[in-house]
DNA sequence: CCCGAAACGCTAAATTATTAGCGTATCAAT
DNA sequence: ATTGATACGCTAATAATTTAGCGTTTCGGG
């Protein structure tokens, strides 16, 4: 399973942070998190995480910068499977349709057009 | 902001069990939880989660079931735009590029070929 | 009608999570 | 070398979560 299931509501909201933007100093994350505690708060955190070898670091200039110990792929591979199961039945073609059917549509012609291609090569190497 | 992110840990694993089940009781609930507690925990956190009207619940038989008080799609929609933003750089095309290339394949080639036709449908109805 | 099984809610206890205080270290500029 | 600003870690407090105990209710079968 995933540990990022494991984690608690402060520890999740990190772990996002630092996900999103690849690595994150103590300040980066007290910017994404929603009624951010102080710095010496968000470190404590980070040394729990570290000690549940969630996350490293290493010293950049004056400060630590903080990075998953798992590659993002992976984990992204995880959270996304988790939320297909939970809302979408388990089928991937049901959170397309969601999402196409968003009102606020992210997604450019040329993504949709991309993405149909990555399809028909999948198409294509599994037969 | 998507209430889910709000809750504890065990709330959140919870809700997922209800969401995916669209319906549950507290015994299915235990079922599905890791590392469940005994049915009388489990009824504490749904009485909080109803508290936070993020559940009703009605009665069957003898027994209660519990539903979620927001529509699954939605919720599905909000929290696999929170994945995407999290760990795809907000783009669903990568997502996409995951999940084809995960190993244990769930796409049938008929799906694949469905979401093609959403996508195209998709496209044409963007122009 | 009475009993046993199964489900429930309230409430208090125990465990975890979350936070801030406070003293220390580092670095750059004077 | 001294000072000021910024970052750090440890530790103890506060707050929230998570859990189980216990008495009550409900329901079906004898």
């Amino acid at each position: 399973m995933s540990q990022h299931a494991n984690l608690s509501r402060r520890e999740r909201q990190i772990m996002d942070s630092i996900y999103a933007r690849g690595e994150a100093t103590v300040l980066d994350i007290q910017n994404d998190l929603p009624n951010a505690p102080t710095p010496t708060a968000i470190r404590t955190m980070l040394r729990i995480l570290m000690e549940k070898s969630v996350v490293r670091r290493h010293k950049a200039g004056r400060e630590f910068v903080y990075s998953p110990t798992s590659a993002r792929r992976p984990e992204g591979a995880k959270a996304l499977k988790h939320v297909i199961q939970t809302f979408f039945e388990g089928s991937f073609k049901q959170a397309l349709a969601a999402q196409l059917a968003s009102e606020d549509e992210t997604l450019t012609d040329d993504e949709l057009r991309d993405m149909v291609k990555l399809i028909k090569a999948a198409r294509a190497k599994g037969n």
